[in-house]
DNA sequence: GCCAGCCATAACTAAAAGTTATCACGCTCA
DNA sequence: TGAGCGTGATAACTTTTAGTTATGGCTGGC
């Protein structure tokens, strides 16, 4: 293999410039026969002489003079990855996969990426949108970096970073607007229209009225809450939606939205990431760009 | 300045690749505990961490990939020089600057340039084509790389590579073909018509009529070999070539050439490089090839 | 909760790179 | 032609860096 270092290659530039070992010696800060040593290494482990010395005159041979040029060329490439790990310095740089959750993606990021956009313009930002089980196994694969997420995840090998709390509201025909809010209770009663299983969103509501995830159920189950409020506006039941989706799902339909009395329903979510992944303190300040884009959706 | 070194790039792309610090170091050839300072020393150089360490896997970090891209591409050309090293070792590479006196090229130069081509492909030639001491003062600066003159230069720092011995020849008018040639002491007697002050055939040839360079002539000095031989065709005087010069010059003309008798007129033709060159290797072997091109210019 | 796998750290040794002192060579100049 | 100077090479030694083996500590799987 290549036995010579870019120490020498630095030397042998400054000599191939000085033509004097002294001179180039003191340029780089050594002394004149450590230098010399060093040249004579470099033209061993080249098996050629690079230099011709005469009494009064260091040179270059012709083999030297085309050994020069390669030689500037990857001591300019060094250097540029140097200044390339500087420039990077902390930052966030590069590829960045987000892997959100389908309940969330539609409703954060649109004005996530344009917030991001601002806040780290030179990330290559790619976003991953499956269900919980998935984010958390391509996170641990590695194959995405960091997923917004229902918290708790509950993986020891996951860092999570809470964002924010999202109450869940209740979307009703909009005949029965007026009506004072049900209680768990009451909703347990009535024709509730859910996402189907795998969804997080769908246990989170389930639990909210004490019935479990696996009951056998009537098959009216919506693949998006897209679906189910349009259901609901065809007055087939009911169902719930994390505020955030509110302003767009239910602009356009015939329903009735309204808030749960306390204790509401809601749930955590957060950004999750590997432990063991260096870049920690850039992902918090990501998630903080996230709880921006997140508290300007809900006001908006 | 960039504080890293080759082999960490080396084990840097081992880790990479391997994605697992004992089989990186094993393939390495260096223990694992050796490898993980190295890495870690690299990180530390450039102020970013390329490896994410988490129990079972090591992966690089974003910033880590990209820096991969630049440290393979700075590895390609690492290998790629050395292998040029390889490849031209021993070998004469690249430019190659000789220098001719005139009364030797325009006679040498087309045979030797065909034969150059032939032995050394990757040879960029460059003639130059002057008087010798000129050339001796280029290959002084370092301007040309080795010179074919006539011997001896008695420069102490320059070495003397004789090639050939070469007869002058005395060319007559045709009329005078048939007479026996000339011995020195009638030739001073003869209108000599010579080449003009500077060239040393010049001096050659009246160092061989036993008459001083400096006296003062008759003004009839011609400016090439070629033009003397049009002189003496002409009648206005004989004049002496060298032996190589005759196929070349007295094909057209209305003159007779003849051999001097022993002990001829003639000199030594050299191939001179500066004693410090380190090339010397190579050039003995030019001078072979100009040998032979010469004797088959000669007898061709 | 223990075991196995794996990386980091410590302590030490070997190798490499640097230092100062000195030599040897060749050119210049009296 | 021989003294002196400028310059690169070499020698002897020191410092720094890179490598070794031994060992510790964390983590995930059974």
């Amino acid at each position: 293999m290549a036995g010579f270092s870019i120490k020498q290659l630095r030397y042998f530039e400054a000599l191939a410039l000085h033509g004097h070992f002294g001179h180039a010696a003191e340029a780089s800060a050594i002394s004149q026969p450590a230098l010399s040593v060093q040249i004579k290494d470099l033209e061993q482990s080249m098996g050629m002489q690079l230099f011709e010395r005469s009494a009064r005159q260091v040179r270059l041979t012709p083999f030297g003079e085309a050994f020069a040029t390669r030689v500037r060329e990857i001591l300019h490439r060094v250097d540029a990855l140097d200044d390339f790990a500087r420039a990077a310095q902390g930052r966030l740089t590069g590829r960045f996969r987000l892997g959100v959750i389908p309940t969330i993606a539609p409703y954060l990021l649109p004005r996530l990426i344009g917030n991001l956009g601002k806040s780290h313009p030179r990330l290559d930002l790619h976003v991953r949108e499956t269900l919980t089980p998935r984010l958390v196994q391509e996170l641990l694969q590695g194959r995405i970096d960091t997923a917004i997420v229902a918290l708790p995840v509950s993986e020891p090998s996951l860092f999570e970073m809470p964002l924010f709390k999202e109450n869940f509201v209740l979307v009703r025909p909009e005949k029965d607007a007026g009506k004072p809010a049900p209680r768990a209770s009451e909703l347990r009663e009535m024709r509730l229209l859910l996402l189907e299983e795998g969804h997080c969103f769908r246990d989170q509501a389930l639990n909210f009225c004490n019935a479990p995830s696996a009951v056998p159920r009537d098959g009216l189950d919506g693949s998006s809450l897209s679906t189910l409020v349009q259901m609901v506006g065809a007055g087939i039941g009911v169902t719930m939606i994390p505020e955030m989706a509110m302003g767009v799902e239910t602009r356009s339909a015939q329903v009735n939205c309204v808030a749960f009395d306390d204790p509401q329903p809601g749930r955590t979510i957060g950004l999750v990431w590997r432990a063991s992944n260096p870049l920690a303190e850039a992902f918090e300040e990501i998630g903080e760009v996230v709880r921006q884009s997140e508290s300007a959706a809900t006001t908006g």
